[in-house]
DNA sequence: AATGGATATGCCGATTACTCATGGAGAGCT
DNA sequence: AGCTCTCCATGAGTAATCGGCATATCCATT
């Protein structure tokens, strides 16, 4: 039984995604395809690749080695793709860059946009992404960099070695967006008892995560009025009155008109940390020039 | 249309060997086999990987990228597969030494027994090989370090790119290996006339290279009686009498009773010069270690 | 108990990947 | 020149593989 480039492809999908149904969606395969190719792969590398759990599958040791060679292998035939008839390799690099949702507002345009001033060759591409596929990308060796975000106590999003490094670039307080032609629009700050009561406007939220957009900690149960994930949908529900969310200022510097931000007092006060996360081992030099973009735009927001 | 590991597989053997019909040996295939595999990887690739000439083929430029591609590929599945199930990898390292048959005789044995006092743990594999076959090894990643002997004008075996690193390690004479009851046996030299017309064994030497094993430039035709690879048949054929051949006595310090070397006079002395080459680029420790083991030899068997 | 999301598997059609056999083209030898 | 040798290409036939569909199973949650 020999390997296969396909099956080495789904492996990373896999990894990258968490479950064999995610991959088999995101490469246009059938999930019994994905499950035969991995039972397939596993057979021809003699050994279990992944841990099977009711909610997906997590790479065993022997799944994880694979995959480290495995993404080196996929990466040279790429390149080799690239170098035979993809023009003749930038080669002053490329990045692949991941963010949480809210970076993709301020942060990491004007990261870019300073980069591609001082590296005009430079190639970065750009993901959106919630913290765990975030994490997987980076190790399946799909993304170089990630933003992410987290509340306190920032565990580390170690699961599995190797542990990934960790650099955080600035906190931020969480304060509420409210429409201008409200109540609150024109206080220097608001009270928790004042906004528990206030209709809210959240993310999604999966199951086993608190929900995105409503102040934690609140007294009562909140009413969650509309969820979007989306944060011009949000803030615009906002603007027309539909309801209140969290926002933090200083990854929001600029909001459309009709929506003010005013912190909240009386409560123990909600920060959240921006973290750089990658790989550890060294960097190549285009994940340097875009790391250091980002640090000094995270310090420009930080004031 | 996709490639495939056994594509890229077929690809190194091809490039290694020289010919489709070589490769589908090796690899246990027919040749109608690996010359479908090459088609289809030339459609998958999206351009020409050979010129093919009625000798066999050879390496277009793009043939040549996708190949450094995917040695890199291979290689990282290789390192996989060893390091799931193949013993913990022995990470001292492995080098693999191609060499020119007269070196297996003396040079090789003994570099790789002071190396192995040096360094226990770092594995070596060897290969025999004739120049092109070696150089093709070097070139498909299939070997780390190769020992070549040349004669003068000493051409670089550089028909493409990127050139190949060469380091001259001796020169040798050439002398001829006689019969120690022959009338040539007790004499500190003999001349060109004398050995015109003594019967020859000779290496079977392929169409294009010169006879191997005979005295070039004698006058006459020369009579080859016997012809054979192997070097210790060789010699003992000599023993026997049954002819003398031509042989480097700094690469061969101990020969089999009944034999003797002796210089030749009365022509141009003949000097073979033993090289170390490899791809260019950085060495590896292990590759270096072995370097330097074997230009210590060198040096001694130069004196 | 029922539900929902996850993986595994029997079955089938289309494709792929070999082998066998033959054809064609170029280089070297007599 | 003609012969022969070696090499690559290709048509035909067959065995194996791959992916899709439908279904079974398992587990956590409601």
């Amino acid at each position: 039984m020999e390997m296969t480039l396909i099956g080495l492809r789904v492996l990373r999908e896999v990894a990258q995604r968490g479950t064999f149904t995610a991959a088999a969606d995101a490469l246009g395969y059938t999930q019994s395809a994905v499950s035969r190719q991995m039972a397939a792969l596993e057979q021809a590398a003699g050994a279990r690749l992944f841990d099977r759990y009711p909610g997906g599958v997590r790479l065993t040791g022997s799944g994880r080695a694979l995959l480290r060679h495995a993404v080196v292998a996929l990466d040279a035939l790429e390149a080799a793709d690239r170098e035979m008839h993809g023009a003749q390799e930038a080669e002053e690099g490329r990045v692949r860059l991941g963010f949480f949702p809210t970076a993709g507002a301020v942060i990491v345009p004007r990261a870019l946009t300073i980069l591609r001033q001082e590296h005009p060759h430079l190639e970065v591409t750009t993901r959106e992404g919630t913290t765990p596929s975030l994490v997987r990308a980076l190790r399946a060796g799909t993304l170089d960099l990630a933003l992410l975000s987290s509340r306190p106590p920032h565990r580390s999003p170690n699961t599995d070695d190797p542990p990934l490094s960790v650099e955080p670039l600035l906190e931020a307080h969480l304060a509420v967006a409210v429409p201008a032609g409200g109540p609150f629009a024109q206080r220097g700050s608001v009270s928790a008892e004042e906004i528990a009561r206030e209709p809210w406007i959240a993310s999604p939220g999966t199951a086993n995560a608190p929900l995105l957009g409503v102040w934690p900690g609140l007294p009562g149960r909140p009413t969650v009025r509309h969820t979007a994930r989306d944060w011009l949908t949000k803030l615009h529900l906002v603007a027309a009155g539909a309801g209140i969310t969290t926002a933090t200022p200083a990854l929001l510097p600029a909001v459309p008109p009709g929506v003010r931000l005013v912190p909240v007092e009386g409560v123990a006060p909600e920060v959240r940390r921006v973290s750089l996360v990658r790989m550890p081992g060294p960097l190549g030099a285009p994940t340097q020039a875009l790391a250091h973009a980002l640090r000094r735009q995270a310090a420009d927001l930080a004031d």
